[in-house]
DNA sequence: CCAATTTTTGTTAGCGTTAACAGAGACGCT
DNA sequence: AGCGTCTCTGTTAACGCTAACAAAAATTGG
């Protein structure tokens, strides 16, 4: 411990130039002659320099870190997210801090955003996909770039989500085109925008079909209470349709069929949301919607960067089409 | 943008003191008159200032923040432990930066350690489960406090991990115990140290029983490799027990049997490694075996920040034991 | 070949914090 | 009173880097 590794000054010494320099070299800077450049970098090599960030972000004010702040990584999405921002910074020369947090109240999520702040990152990425995550954002320092991804659409924010809506309706579309009369719904817990939007979307298709949309029914995202609602469903001879807002919750529901005797897609067809990498794999293999969690950290990254370089901080909106993948837990309803 | 915020000497401007002083009341030092150290809070909140963090690590030489080198964070496994690892960090006052790679190649993780270096973490995290990994870890300087999490065992570096042996151990002895007669094994991808320890745990149990083990077949984690093993094993009456390397091959193994008419656990029993949220929900619920990954990070943590603390690098071991979760894949055979 | 320009390099002054030391009161003891 | 000993506070100097300016070297044009 304590040693610790040489600074510009030991590598302009040995380079016989001034620490400038090196800073010169190292930063990229066009004019250097070729020649001292050589010196410099064989000199770096030799002492396994490596420049200090926290001395860069001092001066400079920022540091090459973007913050994240999350909660729950562990289910699907939300991780998926998290390694695709993690992947799309690193090719940008950033790291990505991340600020976990148990539940998404604004106390919790303003000190992760002050953790954050308090490194001087250079932006944040704020995974916020329930209502009480936006207030929090409303009194944060104007001046920081910020970027949410699922949150609320209606906030002056800068935002990038994946178009439940249209994902919803897609799902739903699927199910009537296939003959059904209507389509239930098990949707994610209420105060989700993600689940919002997705409800919105399956009733939006039933609307124009000139349907009536049966009530929702409330899950949480998990297989349990998928399993819960499935129960329900299994006893409702009238159902022949569900389109759950979760793939766990249609891995409950699958269940829930199963051990009724409700064979599907013969008597019943179910469609789920998020492709998990097993939703293919489920009995039978499912049919769902598949969100592009490469292009969503991809734009939030680029819309972060942009407001980084520019001091610009619009408020700016973009929308990623998630796409239907069909397997074999749908078909026509037996009349 | 560029408005920065207040810096220590406002708030001791403020609160007519020198900045110094400001410094001893936010980092607890005992000799500050009561009445001062409420004056300087006080104007650190009129100010809503916010320590410089960059600078704190420059002078003092480490940042609060910890550094983890992990790959694929969306199995599950990977992902639950970071988000334990962040939980812990926090709570601890630590940041964690997350520092993925793509391929566990010494250069990527390497380029990844280097990063973590350069902004002068405190510590260093890395998920290590292949061989690969573990040669990069060598020459690494010897002065940064590492721990690595399912990492080589044989290797002189300190290293936490969840007991890969004792559990798949556990899993073949419950098969055995309810009657079969050996136990075959869908194993994870032969470079992973998880997967050698749980092939090694699976083959103890066997040899222990005076069985002879039966060829593993590999898979790669994934359901769809579940699958193609779980077509060949259905093809073969003399199956009666199944102990997969983790949840996501024995769902395709479910998947591959249920389509063979070969019914769980009535004719074959499975169980699995990981116990993923949704096994309680698979057809039939799968038998598992659960690793604690909260203990896993605390531990890691714990080792780490005794490493920062005392500067010593000593090169400790701790395992985890995972615990079998009986559900209903599991049942006698049929004689 | 000299002045005007351009390119390359060096010098100096911070960035915001902690560490080390120094100074100023307050207190108790002889 | 005088003097050491606390407790509290202030002063100064880094930490390693970049930005701004200054100087030197190389290049150009007449």
């Amino acid at each position: 411990m304590a040693v610790h590794g040489p600074a510009m000054t030991d590598v302009a010494r040995l380079a016989g130039v001034s620490h400038q320099t090196v800073s010169r070299v190292l930063n990229g800077h066009p004019n250097v002659r070729e020649q001292t450049r050589l010196r410099v970098r064989a000199a770096i090599a030799e002492l396994g320099y490596r420049p200090n960030g926290a001395a860069r972000a001092l001066v400079t004010g920022r540091s090459q870190v973007i913050g994240v702040v999350a909660q729950n990584t562990t289910l699907y999405g939300p991780a998926s997210l998290l390694a695709a921002l993690e992947q799309t910074a690193a090719e940008e020369g950033f790291a990505v801090s991340v600020g976990s947090v148990r539940n998404l109240d604004h106390r919790s999520i303003s000190a992760a955003v002050e953790r954050h702040l308090s490194h001087r990152v250079a932006g944040i990425v704020v995974i916020a996909p329930v209502e009480s995550a936006g207030e929090a954002l409303e009194r944060l320092p104007k001046d920081v770039p910020l970027v949410t991804v699922d949150g609320d659409p209606n906030r002056p924010v800068p935002l990038v989500t994946v178009d439940q809506v249209a994902g919803a309706r897609a799902a739903t579309q699927h199910l009537l085109d296939a003959g059904h009369r209507t389509v239930w719904h098990v949707s994610g817990p209420t105060d989700w925008f993600d689940s919002v939007g997705r409800i919105d979307g399956w009733r939006q298709a039933l609307l124009a079909a000139g349907l009536d949309p049966p009530p929702p029914m409330p899950g949480d995202w998990s297989a349990a209470s998928g399993y819960r609602c499935g129960q329900m469903l299994a006893r409702m001879p009238e159902v022949t349709a569900v389109f759950t807002a979760n793939d766990h919750l249609a891995l409950g529901v699958l269940r829930a069929l199963h051990e009724f005797g409700r064979r599907v897609p013969d008597e019943i067809s179910v469609v789920g949301f998020d492709d998990v990498p097993e939703a293919a794999y489920f009995i039978p293999p499912l049919t769902t919607v598949r969100p592009d969690f490469d292009a969503v950290a991809r734009a939030s990254l680029q819309m972060l960067l942009s407001q980084i370089e520019s001091g610009t901080g619009g408020a700016l909106r973009q929308t990623v089409a998630p796409a239907l993948v069909a397997r074999q837990s749908v078909a026509p309803p037996r009349r």
